[in-house]
DNA sequence: TGCAATTCAATTGAACTCAATTAAATTATA
DNA sequence: TATAATTTAATTGAGTTCAATTGAATTGCA
């Protein structure tokens, strides 16, 4: 009759499976994205940057839910391999303003491939994918 | 026209809104975490050893999807806040097993007010829970 | 205009995370 | 039995993550 410490069950967690899980499809990126020399991190700031060739570090924060702690490492070490521009706004010194290079640009062709082949080793149907997809994005509050 | 790159636009992604309410999730613990002096990952490691007073690292690391790299410093610091023995096995010297001290089965008196804190602070429907539950654990496979 | 408040990126510090390696102990096998 | 293979925890290194702070630039307001 020892209820009262149910909810501290670990197979009674959402959070838990949602931290499992996030870390485990991370995991199945990284032979896909080592063969673009690049970590799951600075993948999405690419996948940003091929949205928005030019974006501010603060929007790109944003849209990834990431701060400058995380982000300006991230920023100089994908200007370091030659695929992003960083200088300041000539408008507002503040603002740190991020572009695409060429040679940005082109990874694009090479990181086409990695999304098909996560899909087929996530073993969700589609409809099953869509259902995750938006509640996901209620708890983003988005 | 520009279709091709459809699947790398950040809105496409499964894998991106899993990894950002991962993060999201586990920051609203933070207040809650704080008044119990844990981690997160703290946290669900004491969750184990409520269930299970005693229990090897490998075992706890598999629940947990946690390699020693990671629960090695975690168990010590459980240990150096004296809710946790380490000790070798008896029978198998390779073997660490853990065991929770009566402080830290205290604690869990504490720990029964954050799951339904949490619960107040992800806004989703019941039946919305359940939906993303079993889906999560699809994709770890269980 | 001049000062206060705000904005923004960078830095710092603590903790987590994984991959790879190391070392000790055990088990399997020739 | 002696050696090889396996198992396990610990360590190391690179990178991520957040909270808090700092400092520069801008904006708002008296």
């Amino acid at each position: 009759m020892d209820k009262q410490y149910d909810t501290l069950k670990l197979s009674h967690q959402l959070c838990f499976p949602l931290y499992a899980a996030s870390k485990e499809v991370v995991k199945r990126y990284k032979p896909f994205l080592d063969e673009l020399d690049l970590t799951y991190t600075q993948y999405i700031a690419m996948m940003v940057l091929w949205e928005h060739p030019t974006i501010s570090a603060k929007d790109m924060g944003e849209q990834l839910f990431l701060d400058s702690g995380t982000l300006t490492p991230v920023l100089k070490s994908l200007e370091a391999k030659g695929y992003v521009v960083r200088r300041r706004s000539d408008e507002d010194e503040r603002v740190l303003m991020c572009s695409l290079t060429p040679t940005g640009l082109a990874l694009r062709d090479k990181a086409t491939s990695v999304p098909p082949r996560i899909a087929a080793c996530i073993h969700l149907l589609p409809e099953e994918g869509i259902a995750l997809y938006s509640l996901l994005y209620k708890i983003l509050g988005k």
